[in-house]
RNA sequence: GCGCGAGUAGCUCAAUUGGAUAGAGCGCUAGCCUCCGGAGCUAGAGGUUAAGGGUUCGACCCCCUUCUCGCGUACCA
């Protein structure tokens, strides 16, 4: 918003400062880190100058002789070092920008004129198994891409590409048809599943005839037998059932569910043409794709079919790529998959140029790093095993419930269990989306459910005590707090404390813009842990509602109150943490 | 071997992508409740950013070398 005009404005002075420069770098305005410099800062003069073989500091002086247009956003400038242009906000330009920000739905976020498509590919757990600790950081990273891109006002499309189909279907069909235990199936279809696969698998490593056995299923099942095709069929459904009540716990929603077995009759034209086009080749009995001209991948290729003629993980990828683009015709298309497998991407997004080099489409594989336990170890439970999905979020809500109960036990059973839903599950998701997702970090409950340092407990208590001052303003007067009625000329900011908050907020925007380009929810963690931590601040310093405060200076602290819960609440809900009135 | 990551305060992590004095929380020390929710706030101590070199007005960030750890490296996904 604002610091987009004066970006516009600095790009207009540079030019016609520079009127003969072709070449310009990019000119950016980025918000100062350090506030006794300024509130916005541009260092790329100096580049600029560098460029150009000129002085920087005369540059830049040439260049604020052009910024003519400040004045009416009510922002300063100047020089400072080697030739930084420094830019302050004037109390009228922040004025201006809560009372805008009070007056909307969206603040500070500024609608996109071309919004982009992009196909968000994440989850993606697989049939007849529990989900685990494993899914959760694509699911919650995947999730809150989805909404970043979406508040921005991107169009997004978010798929879940399922584990429907590969070679455990013939152990889990053999073992269904030989050992099914139709009670256990219907107390606990994922774990009569689940033992099933164990049993068959652990069967066939001793003994040949049942590992054939359960080939013979698969070649069935993948030939349409009816009777395999009906009983695959009911192991999806079953497993659907839990991914969507893990997926509303989480509270997350997928347009589509197109499992890979969705791109079964594609895949045999899909390395057909490769073949035809003289990509991929027959190697060692299988076919696959080399890269010979591409130093990383040189002695890495690629199969697109095994040598029993199936076709596996790359070839499923090829065809649903294809599929995503003939289909949703995206900007962009982001896989959100652990970072084992950034070769893989490579692979497929490289054969995909040499196939369909001529489509315009950004592919990107958004990775992330491993949850520890700990020790230090990827996080398992005590003796060796995955952790269940469902066994976290449950040991989330208890731990949450206990401390609500020990804060506050007065209140209503019933109160207290939806406020350990909400700061337990918030805690897990939170502490997954505020490491860089690049690194492994470690898991830890009592952090996590802390109520001091950047944690969900303390992001949505300092969100609870924004909405208690509204109610209690609500009983006072009789009438709830209007932001609609809210007036620039009203407004009057000149504590350090009211300063400092409404400049942060004004950066929501630059923030969720930046968070959106990387992939990096953790910008948006910090920027609403530092949020919280201003309006802390301010609130200690700041009286709204007591009695020695004029009614001027109340309107105005109330107006920065509400965009701060407004910022706030709607940040905390694009990182996926609903939020809460009491706590 | 090659490739991709990581190495920042005692611990767990940041750092607006090359910007000004590297920031938080925990832990430690010292303060703050006659009034808006103390699940809070204000200070202090704590750093040769793994090591060494280079590039430049400026380097945790880019380049080179070395060390340590994790992951990947043709028919699993």
């Amino acid at each position: 918003m604002l610091h987009l005009l004066i970006e516009a404005e600095l790009k207009r002075a540079v030019r016609a400062a520079v009127p003969d420069a072709d070449d310009l770098p990019q000119i950016t305005l980025m918000p100062c880190r350090d506030t006794r410099f300024g509130d916005y800062q541009s260092p790329c003069l100096i580049a600029l100058a560098k460029a150009l073989k000129q002085n920087p500091r005369e540059l830049a002086s040439q260049v604020v002789e052009k910024l003519t247009g400040l004045e009416a956003l009510h922002v300063q400038v100047e020089i400072a070092g080697p030739g930084f242009l420094n830019f302050k906000l004037l109390p009228e330009a922040i004025s201006g920008a809560i009372a805008q920000a009070c007056k909307t739905n969206k603040p500070f976020i500024l609608p996109r004129e071309n919004p982009e498509t992009i196909v968000l590919d994440f989850s993606s757990p697989n049939v007849a198994k529990p989900m685990h600790v494993g899914h959760i950081r694509s699911t919650v990273l995947g999730a809150c891409l989805a909404r970043i891109h979406r508040l921005l006002g991107n169009k997004v499309i978010s798929d879940n590409h399922i584990g429907d189909w590969g070679t455990q279907f013939g152990k889990l069909l053999l073992g269904w048809k030989q050992e099914l235990d139709q009670q256990a199936l219907e107390q606990d279809p994922i774990g009569e599943m689940e033992r099933l696969y164990k049993k068959v698998n652990a069967a066939s490593e001793q003994d040949p005839v049942v590992l054939e056995a359960a080939r013979r299923e698969l070649v069935k099942l993948q030939d349409g037998d009816k009777e395999n095709l009906e009983i695959w069929r009911k192991m999806i459904q079953l497993s659907q059932i839990q991914f969507d009540e893990m997926y509303h716990r989480l509270g997350v929603q997928f347009d589509y569910t197109l499992g890979e077995s969705f791109y079964n009759d594609r895949l045999k034209d899909v390395v057909k043409d490769l073949v035809e086009k003289g990509i991929a080749c027959e190697s060692e009995g299988a076919y696959a794709v080399f890269f010979d001209d591409d130093p990383e991948l040189k002695d890495h290729p690629a199969i697109v079919q095994k040598r029993d003629g199936a076709s596996n993980y790359a070839t499923t990828d090829l065809a649903t790529l294809e599929y995503r683009i003939e289909n949703w015709k995206p900007n962009c298309i982001i896989y959100v998959t652990d970072g084992r497998q950034q070769l893989h991407f490579k692979q497929i997004f490289s054969i995909f140029r040499r196939w369909k080099g001529e489509v315009n489409v950004q592919l990107s594989h958004v990775w992330f790093g491993t949850i520890l336990g700990s020790d230090g170890k990827p996080f398992k439970t005590r003796s060796g095993e995955t952790i269940k999905l469902s066994d976290l979020l449950d040991e989330a809500e208890e731990r949450a419930m206990k401390v609500v109960t020990e804060k506050n036990p007065t209140l209503p059973e019933a109160v207290r269990k939806n406020i350990a839903r909400v700061v337990g599950i918030g805690a897990v998701k939170y502490a997954d989306l505020l490491p860089n997702r690049q690194s492994d970090y470690m898991f830890n409950w009592d952090k996590m459910l802390a109520f001091n340092g950047n944690t969900a407990p303390y992001l949505l208590y300092a969100y609870t005590r924004i909405r208690s001052i509204f109610r209690k303003y609500k009983e006072s007067t009789g009438t709830a707090f209007d932001p609609m009625k809210v007036e620039e000329k009203q407004l009057n900011f000149s504590q350090p404390k009211e300063l400092t908050l409404a400049k942060h907020l004004m950066s929501f925007g630059i923030v969720l813009q930046q968070a959106a380009e990387d992939s990096k929810p953790n910008i948006l963690c910090n920027y609403i842990y530092e949020l919280s931590g201003f309006f802390a601040s301010f609130y200690e310093e700041c009286p709204v509602l007591k009695s020695d405060v004029d009614p001027e200076t109340r309107n105005s602290r109330l107006a920065l109150c509400y965009t701060t819960a407004q910022v706030l609440r709607i940040g905390l809900q694009t990182l996926g943490l609903e939020t809460l009135e009491e706590m």
